[in-house]
This record gives C-alpha cells, structure tokens and sequence, in this order.
DNA sequence: AAAAAATTGTCTACTGGGAAACAATAATGA
DNA sequence: TCATTATTGTTTCCCAGTAGACAATTTTTT
C-alpha cells in the first residue's frame, strides 16, 4: 500500500500490460463508483437514443422539453427547468428557440409579471404526436445487455432513487 | 390517442394547473425513458460525488483518468480515452493538463511513435493514495431514495449494461 | 518495394451548458 | 406605507466537450 517507486512499478506494470492484450482495461474501484456508471451508461443510451431518433432531427433535452409541456401545459419556464434539472439560463436559451420554430408559446401570466408560462402550439402537439410513438417504440425493447426484466428493474430502481412516479400509462 | 385539437386541450389544461399546485410536474412517458432517467439519476449522483468531493478541487473526469491510469499503468492514450467514452481530442487536454500539474507523465513508446503511453507520476500515485479512500467511503453508502441492497443491484445491472466486471476487490 | 488505407494524437473551430451579475417584479417585515 | 428581501427570467462571459481536418506514422494491399 506504500506509493510505489520507479523500478518496482515498472516491473508490475510490464506483467499488467501483458494481461492487456485488447481493449481490455481494468476499472478497479470505479466498477463500484455508481456516477461512474451512471455517466458511462446515460452515454451508451443517449448513442441508442439517436440511433431510433436518426431521421427527425431532434436531441434529448428538447424532446423532453416538448413531452413535458405536452403533460403540464401551462407550466412555468422555472419549474420546467428545475423538473429536469437545466439551469434557467439554459433553458431561456432552449426554450427561445423552439418558440422561434413555432413549437412552443410563451406568455406572461397575469398573477407574476416576472414569470413566463409555456405552451405547446399546434405545431408542437404535431411534433410530439410524431415523436412520441417513435419514444414509445425505442422504449419497449430492453436495454443492450439486459434482459426485458432487467431492464424494467433498472428503471424501476432509477425511478425510486429519483423519486419519480411512473406516469407512463400502460 | 388521437391528437389533440386546441379548445379540448385547454380544457384539460385548466384542470391539470389545478392538479399541480407546487413543484408536482408529470413527466408521462419520459417516466419511462431509460436515457432520462439515467441523465437525471448522473445528475443527482454527481451532485453527491462533489458533496463528497468537497475537500479537494477535483473534477469526476480527473479521478477516472487516475484511477484507470492506476489500474492501467502505461495504458495508450487512445485506449483509455475510449475506454471512458472521452473523445480522444479532450482526452488530450486533460491528460496535458494533468502533465502540466506533475500528475501523470507520457511518453512515446518505441514500437509507435504516434502513439503515447501514460503513467501515473508519484505525485499522481499520492493522489490516488488521497483520492480512493474517499471514493471507497462515498459509495459505502446507499443512493439516495434506495436502500443498500437496492443500490447494489443497480450498480449490478449497469455494470452487465456495460460489460463490465466488478473489479473491486472487497 | 511501393502504394493505399488505417490508426494515433493534435489542432482549430464550434456547441452545449453553467456561473454570476442584472433588472423587473413580488413577497415580507418594520 | 415603505424598505428590505426573495424570486424570475435574462444577459454576458466562461469552460467542458465535440466535430472535423490534419500530419505523422503504421499496417495492409498490390
């Protein structure tokens, strides 16, 4: 456990490299590092996540954007940026150019001056009606590696420890 | 299922307004959607990983590249770029960063001269010797909202996502 | 041997996203 | 009421990370 000096560690180093004939590399404690994973995976998804999505044109935080407008019409700008964890700044950004492709209304609300609620157009609403069966399709098979059943579990468990219900209806 | 035309949708939205009286969004079908999930669940996780972190300015980026250079000593730099899922453009800002800040050392190897091996430097090895400690503690514990069997198994299942094997020793 | 193709790291742009400061408004307290 | 504090969206500036082209090499093909 002592910190390893120059001849010691060559010599270990060598053997190691030999065990290293492709590709293969030893993670040691981050298999166990749960943010390390998480990153690791959320990367694998998203690559699966453009594959279904190749034709339309869109990337994940707006199709989020635009299903949970489609679910809390109405809702305002900071509580949607807060809901997905997108910094407000980002998501004045965000938002400001879907309005400008016509997707999204925004209007100040008469109660608060500040704020800025959100609204699907029609144009959005066409947009998730074409999105969502192609979500819904991309989600029902299992994750690459897993089992139907593993996968459910891990959505399951992610859901838990994110404390989100499961509003997807049967 | 059909699409919703603009007067039946507005109905539906007063009363859903009603139904979200503070921070209560729907997500829908996204509730589902295991790349969000995994966004926001890498999100909450990293959150932790600084919390925990807190002590000593070090980014979940570095602490991969050190643990895997400890791991891997002499390992190319292409490999462990891929290997983290880094592009090997910022793999290089990193690790020249790192060789900037006396942690990691590279070197031609013989047999490719386009190639460049990295090793850990012994200050590199002092700060792994710092750093895995508090990764091992940090994920002692259970995930938030979870209980430790229930992190266990989601670490599990993302590891065989990812085909990877659990290579911390116990 | 020579030529063509693939690999490796690096460079130069560019984009997504965040931090911090700001103006406008609302809520709170004296 | 008036002053103070908090909230909301926005702006500006910055940094992590990516895409694509590139030079240097290696590997493969002819």
């Amino acid at each position: 456990m002592s910190a390893p000096d120059g001849a010691a560690g060559s010599v270990a180093v060598d053997d190691q490299r030999k065990d290293r004939p492709d590709g293969l590399v030893h993670f040691g404690p981050l298999s166990e590092a749960l943010g390390f994973l998480l990153r690791l995976a959320q990367l694998k998804s998203f690559a699966g996540f453009f594959r279904s999505f190749e034709a339309e044109d869109i990337r994940p935080g707006e199709l989020t954007v635009l299903m949970v407008l489609h679910e809390n019409p109405g809702i305002r700008q900071g509580m949607l940026a807060k809901s997905l964890s997108i910094k407000r700044a980002h998501m004045t950004k965000m938002v400001r150019q879907m309005e400008d492709e016509g997707l999204i209304l925004r209007r100040v609300p008469e109660d608060d001056k500040r704020a800025m609620e959100l609204w699907l157009t029609e144009a959005g609403e066409a947009r998730v009606a074409v999105l969502a069966p192609i979500l819904a399709e991309h989600e029902t098979g299992a994750a690459a590696g897993l089992s139907l059943t593993e996968t459910a579990e891990l959505k399951r468990l992610l859901r838990k420890m994110l404390n989100i219900r499961n509003g997807a209806g049967g």
